[in-house]
DNA sequence: TCTCTTGAATAATGTACATAAATCAAGATA
DNA sequence: TATCTTGATTTATGTACATTATTCAAGAGA
């Protein structure tokens, strides 16, 4: 009877050497998401490089990743709670807001003074800054072409959301 | 012996009543990600609002979702190619590119006539609208107050990757 | 005849289990 | 002694299968 191996400290396969570096657990997933999952789960550890490169080294050498970034989870903390709408018209260009950046909203977070935020005035939807003062609320535009908007209460008038983030995409 | 049911047409728990409305595959996911794998299959689904709407009714009605966006894939369609930087200064605010945006960059696109590229010139990394005039490369800033730099042979000179989207986070 | 109850049929779901992969060290070989 | 081969060990992985959920219609009861 031939022996080898034997049970012992550090024997077998060891943690942590799967693609995942990390123990995993089966989950049942739509057909339609299986074969993109891969690169959703990459997408969550996307590098982000540090904002200077110092004398002539490479970007693409892993010793300038300064830390990775969950874009994700960043941009959509809460899924149930957000939606997009496209950005129309030149109002906000002060706040870096351009004719069809897409705006990301949430519906949920309380529209503070002077936060950026989607919302219904007479049927109209627009995003401005909005402005509390002394109880009085004024939907600013970031564009000296714009008078600054009183809400009256003869206004029909609603909050959709408070605008967190802006995506500009280009060509 | 009593009798119930039978084989027949449309006998069973139909096709598609499940949380996800498709067939699903069981898919080992690493346990960091188990808890958040509900939202992240979600966000493959954020309603896009229509640009306007109509007198007075409220933006959570579904009657004015256009469509649904998956962010992630916009943002992140090939996870290898993709990396992310910080803008800094104020050279490319004509391209409604601020300080502290964060910029994502495909590093294997090809690097254009007028594309947003992130090159590195004498070890300083930087972002600009590449110009291709004639085999003449010029980094072109968005800003009066900065001028065009022309490349010449004697500059260490290379391009990291072509700005797909910008993104500016508020508060 | 109409409504309610219940068994059969079928899809959805979670997980146990069989298999594959990776590592170490005993024994074989040079 | 140094190197190679191979079995034992342990973790990683995919999927078969048992269980659960949902629906339909037969039969019971009013």
């Amino acid at each position: 009877m031939k022996k080898h191996g034997g049970a012992r400290e550090n024997a077998g396969r060891p943690r942590g050497v799967g693609p995942h570096g990390e123990a995993t657990k089966p989950v049942r997933i739509p057909l339609s998401l299986v074969e993109s999952l891969g690169s959703i789960l990459k997408s969550h550890k996307i590098p982000l490089y540090s904002g200077r490169v110092s004398a002539g080294r490479p970007l693409e050498s892993d010793n300038h990743v300064q830390e990775y970034v969950n874009l994700y989870k960043k941009l959509v903390p809460e899924p149930e709670s957000i939606f997009c709408v496209k950005a129309q018209g030149d109002s906000m260009v002060g706040a870096g807001i351009y004719d069809g950046d897409l705006l990301i909203v949430d519906r949920h977070e309380e529209a503070g003074h002077k936060k950026i935020v989607i919302a219904s005035v007479n049927g109209e939807q627009t995003v401005k800054t909005l402005l509390r003062v002394k109880g009085q609320l004024v939907l600013m535009p970031q564009n000296e072409k714009y008078p600054p908007l009183p809400i009256t209460p003869d206004m029909e008038f609603s909050i959709q959301g408070v605008v967190k983030h802006c995506v500009r995409s280009f060509s």
